[in-house]
This record gives C-alpha cells, sequence and structure tokens, in this order.
DNA sequence: TATGAATGAGATTTCATTCAT
DNA sequence: CATGAATGAAATCTCATTCAT
C-alpha cells in the first residue's frame, strides 16, 4: 500500500524532470524508467501509457499550484486583494519551481487533440479562479464592469508569456520583479484605481 | 530556375497545410512528400531536415504577418493609433487565417530547445515592434511612462492565449469580437486616456 | 535468462553467415532480421548498432580462432615448435572456416575509421603472440637477432594474402598445401637452421 | 580535347582524396562532385557509375606505380638486385604518397565481388613482376628452387600490412625503415646468400 | 559538354507497448 | 507487483543515378 504510493511517486518524479528538461516528445520511457529506478512493466503498472503519466502528472502539479493560490485567497479579503495576492502566489511559484512552470507552460501545446484538451481544462480551472473574484470586484464596485473571462485569459497568456521568456532569457532576474508592472498594468486595465488617502484630489 | 521557387512554394504550402492540422510530430515526412506531389529526396533537396523545413515556415509566415502589420502601422498616425491598427490587424490575420495561428501560436512549444529558441526569436520580433511604439506614445506624452518590454510580452501573450482558446473553443466567435474588450484592457492597462471631447468634464 | 544469450547467439550467427558471403555494407540489418528469427528491435536490444554488431562478431571470431592457437602452442614445447605450429593451427582453421577467413581479413578494410582500428587491434593480438614467441627463440638461442615485431607483422599479413587468393581464385587447393613453402620461407627468413641428423655434413 | 582531360584529371583527383580519407562507400559523390568544382552530370558524363570512377582511378595510381617499379629494375642488373631496387621503390613510393598507400592497400576489401576481383587484378599484376624475377634468379642460380608464384604473394602480403600499419600507427617512422629488416627477411627467406668478399669462409 | 533539380528505393534506428516469467 | 526481452510499425534521412534544359 504505502509502497505502491512511493513507487507512484517515484515515476511521477523522474517523469517531471524529463519532461521538463526535454519535452513529451523528447523523453523515452526508458529514459523515466532508468530514473525511476524501476522496470518498464513497473511503470505501465502504474500508468497505463505514457500520455497518462503525462496527463496525471500535468493534474498533480496543477492541483499543487490550486491549492496555493486558494489559500492565499482565503488568506485575504476585499477581491482585488484577494487577486493581488494570488497573481504573487503563481509568479513566486513558478519562479521557485522551474520544472513546474516548464511543464505547465510550456508543454502540452501542438501534441495533438488530447493534449490540448487537458491544457485547456487546466487553464479554465485558473480562469474560473480569477473570473469569480474579477466578477466579484464589481460586484463590490470595486472596479466598473468588463468581460471578466477574456480578461481572465488575458491575464493568463500574459503570466504565460513573461513565464516562458524568464525560463528562456533568464529575463527578469528574478522573475518577481515583473510583479509591480504587470499588476499596474494588470488592475488599470480593470480600471481600478488605488485608494488614495483621505483628502488626496 | 523559376520551377525550383515553385516547388519550394509546393512543400512550404503542403507543410503548412499539414503542420497546422496535425502538428510537428504527427505529420510524418511522407505526408508532405505526397500532398507536395514530389519525392523524398526533392523535400531534402530544398529543406536538409523536418526541423528546417519547419522553421522555414516559420519565418515565411512570421515575415508575411510582420509585413501586414508594418503596412498598417504606416498608413495610420500616432503611437497609439498605429498600435491599435496593429493589434487589430494581427487579430484580424489570425481569425481568417487559422492555420497560420495555429503553426504561429500552437506550434513550437515543447517540441525541444530549438523549438523554443526558434519561437522566442519569432515572438521577440513582434515584441520589439510593439516595444517601439510603446516607447514613441511616452515619448510623445500620450502615455505615462512604463516598463514598456514587459508591456510587450504581456500583449503578446495575452493575444496569444485568447487566439488559441478561440482556434479550440471556437469563442469568441468571431475572434474579433475580443479586439474591443482587449484595447480597452491594453490601453487602460498602458494608462492611456481616450480623449475627450473638448469640454468635457 | 537462458534464452537472453541464445538470441544473441542466434544474431551472432546470422551476422556471422551474412556478413561472410555478402560484407558489410551489402548486408541489411533486415536481412540479419530475418536470418535470425528475431525482430527489428530485438537485434537493436542486443546491439545498439549494425556496427556494434559486426565488431561484437569480430570480437567472438577472432577470440576462437586465438584460443585454438594458445591451445596448440600450450601443446607443444620449443619456441620454434609453438610457432610451427601455431601458424599450422591458423591456416587450418581457416581453411576450414571460410566464414571466419572472410570475416577476420577480408572486412574491415575500407569501412572508414572505426573499423580499420577494429582491424588493426585484433592483429596486434596475434602479432603479439608471434612476437613473443620469436623473442623466446631468440633467447633461445634457435634463431639469431631480428625485428621481431616488423617480423610478425610481415607474417600475418603473409597468410593474410595468400587465404584472401585462396578464397577467390580457390588456389591453392587445399590451402594448406601452402604450408611447407610458407614455413620454409618463413624459418629460413628468420635464420632458422633445421636441426641436422648427427653426422651430417 | 585538352579541357576534357583536364575535367577528368580533376574529378580523379578529387576522388583519390576523398576516397583515400574516407573510403569508397563514406564518400559520396556529391563530395566528390564539391570538391572537384564540377556538376552531377559533369561527373558521370566522365564516369558512368561511382565504381566505374573507383576503378579507373585504381587503375591510374597502379600503373604509375608500375612504371615507377619498372623503371627501377630497368635501371639495375642481377635479378635478385632488380628484386631489392623495387621493394626500395614500392615502399619509398607508397611512404611518399600516403593517398596512393591507401588506396591501393586499403580499399576494394568486402565491397562486394566486383572489387575484390579488381584488387586481385592489380596484386597479380605486381606478384607476376616478383615472381618473373625469382623465376629468373633461380635460372641464374642465385637462389635455390622455390614456390615462386606463393612467395610473390607472401611479399605482396606482407609489404601490404606493413604499410598499412604504418598508415594508422605511424610506425615505423619513416616507413623505409622497415626496409634492411624486410630485404633480410625476404632474401634469407628464398635462401638467397649475400656474396662475400673474396676469401670469405 | 555541363548543369542541378528531382527521383525513389532502401537503410538504419527508435520507441511505446506487451507478456511470459 | 515487478521484470526486461521482444515486438514491429513507423520515422527520418541518404544517395547513386537520371534527364530536361
Amino acid at each position: 500500500m504505502r509502497d505502491k504510493e512511493l513507487t507512484r511517486e517515484r515515476i511521477l518524479d523522474a517523469a517531471e524532470k524529463l519532461f521538463a528538461e526535454k519535452g513529451f516528445h523528447e523523453t523515452a520511457m526508458d529514459e523515466i524508467v532508468h530514473a525511476a529506478k524501476i522496470s518498464k512493466g513497473g511503470v505501465y503498472f502504474h500508468f497505463p501509457s505514457k500520455e497518462k503519466l503525462f496527463f496525471a502528472l500535468l493534474d498533480k502539479l496543477a492541483d499543487a499550484l490550486q491549492y496555493e493560490v486558494q489559500e492565499e485567497i482565503a488568506r485575504r479579503r476585499g477581491a482585488v486583494n484577494k487577486i493581488q495576492g494570488a497573481l504573487g502566489v503563481v509568479l513566486k511559484s513558478l519562479a521557485s519551481k522551474r520544472r513546474l512552470a516548464q511543464i505547465l507552460l510550456r508543454q502540452g501545446y501542438g501534441l495533438g487533440p488530447a493534449f490540448e484538451r487537458k491544457r485547456l481544462e487546466i487553464y479554465s480551472r485558473f480562469a474560473q479562479l480569477i473570473k469569480e473574484h474579477l466578477d466579484e470586484a464589481i460586484a463590490e464596485g470595486s472596479i466598473p464592469p468588463i468581460n471578466t473571462e477574456i480578461t481572465a485569459y488575458v491575464w493568463l497568456g500574459a503570466i504565460n508569456e513573461l513565464v516562458l521568456r524568464w525560463i528562456y532569457t533568464g529575463k527578469p532576474d528574478p522573475l518577481t520583479e515583473a510583479l509591480p508592472t504587470l499588476l499596474e498594468i494588470f488592475l488599470r486595465g480593470i480600471g481600478y484605481k488605488k485608494k488614495t488617502k483621505k483628502g488626496a484630489p
């Protein structure tokens, strides 16, 4: 029982490392088998195919990130504040876990319909999260009405691109240095105006 | 003499169709050979490898799009106006040429370092274009200072994601329906304020 | 477990037959696969490339021949006598195993540097064997001093050429008919004088 | 007319260089075409196939070497003396023209029956030359009777192996350093006794 | 004579997956 | 649960040769 879980984890860890470094097609099952110190049959016992293994990994990573984000959201008050916190967590997480970023943001494109569906599903989870709080912010009156669905995808895409660029060029260093500009663009983009201290013009 | 160019085009056309439909790895050279009505050796005479063929295609498509964008930019006056025009052209182009979108935005991720480098190179061309005009807008005083490089990538990523989603879900239909929201978010995000008619409050 | 070894042998046997008959380049992996009654992947499981398979075969054959030679050497007394025995064994072996001769003597030339290095390595094993006993014969006083290294290669080359000619022209028939002349040339060449019965002039 | 010959020579030169360096199979017609600064069709105009080109080259080189050898033979008197001169010329020629050695001695093995036939034909030319003078030496009474055909091939093989080893290991350096040992082995091998000055025992 | 684009059969190699042990 | 030898379809790429210009 316990061992079973351990083996599964070992496989997922090996897969995470290799998929992140080399991509899905460039990684051979043999390599995963070797890195996980298990046999071929062993991997196929736990995961029925390479594709399913990849998807299981995506789910695992997305779940973990979503969990962190939701923790942060729960910790904060106010829709816009929650959003700011969430963005910060995402950037910090991706910055500190390069592999996570590589797999979640880079892999799963152009690998055929099944892969794209999976990616879309995962992204829509996060888009939904953003959308909800944007809708809440509008309801609160913190920001003017806007198409929150499009906005959510705009934000996801923006983050995706910035992180990808950071992975490859190393800029900005650290990645989180982009956070203030990003927040400025995002919040201004949705018409949010910082509350000024009393007596401001 | 002339025929040489024609054959090259025929190969590129076949490759464009197939790569767009099925992706890089899912497309076999045999299929391209067949679709282009040429022999295997013929393809390899013009392109030394499948990868090089793919890159040549990316360049060709990116060049065409960039050309359209720059035409539009040249046609307009005023940095912000140019930017608006450019975004419109990009969205319209991608909307009307699904293949272009599929190849430029979807392929080339997670296919290994060489592919990512190429994608980065192409994206940076467009980022540079955006950046230049943003800098100009700041110089003109049309918008307040901002990190224009990050902004450029934010925009590219946002467009990328929206188009990808459109390709898969068909929403929004038509894609260009997203343009007003997009412009609103983008322009507001950079602090641009629509010039109000004289006498407005 | 045991089967693994058997498969390996089956592949090597098929390769021996085909390489001997048709040469390295003229033999397709497909033919070996078919002759060995195994799958393509099966061959590649045991040998990572056609070249490596060829080298493994060379080693196997050279090992076997060397073993026979050393057995004969151990069986005899006296350096010159050992040498005579060894030459006899080599010629008899090559004469009775045409394939061995074809592969060891004919293949591996002009197939690129890696092949030549291998051939050189194998030949130097036999050259070393000859050299040792020549040195011993000198030490014993059976023959006058001479450059034994050059002599060893001279002998190898001579045998090589004779056997090659025999393979192609069938002359001399049988090959071993050349043995007396060969021994005469070789032994006289190193200044060895047959011990004459007592009282000879 | 003159140009035709020049082009032919340019092709042969390029082929000589490449075949010597990389071997027959490793050398692509494209490379020869490029090195000879001619077009594909041009090469095929002068030589109907790659194989024929190779054979033409072998003939050219063998002819040149044979010419040198015969010049030397004509210059000397006495069968044994002629033989000594011929061996010296061969070794000096091969030593100074590495390419010649590489092609004449290394190539043409294991490349299929046509190649072997060609090699045999060329070697038999030289074997014949040696045999003739050995027979003469016997007729002169300079050496005792012996199987001169076998002896001729023994010598050829010995030279072949020594030169091959020199090409790869660089030893002996210079190659001609092996000449005295070689002559000693060869001449002693055929029972030749150096004429001693008057009054020798 | 010369060119070089085009041919197309064929070669080696890869790799996800299976299954007897 | 685990092993790893074996499968076999499929993929990319090579290259001697041809032929219209």
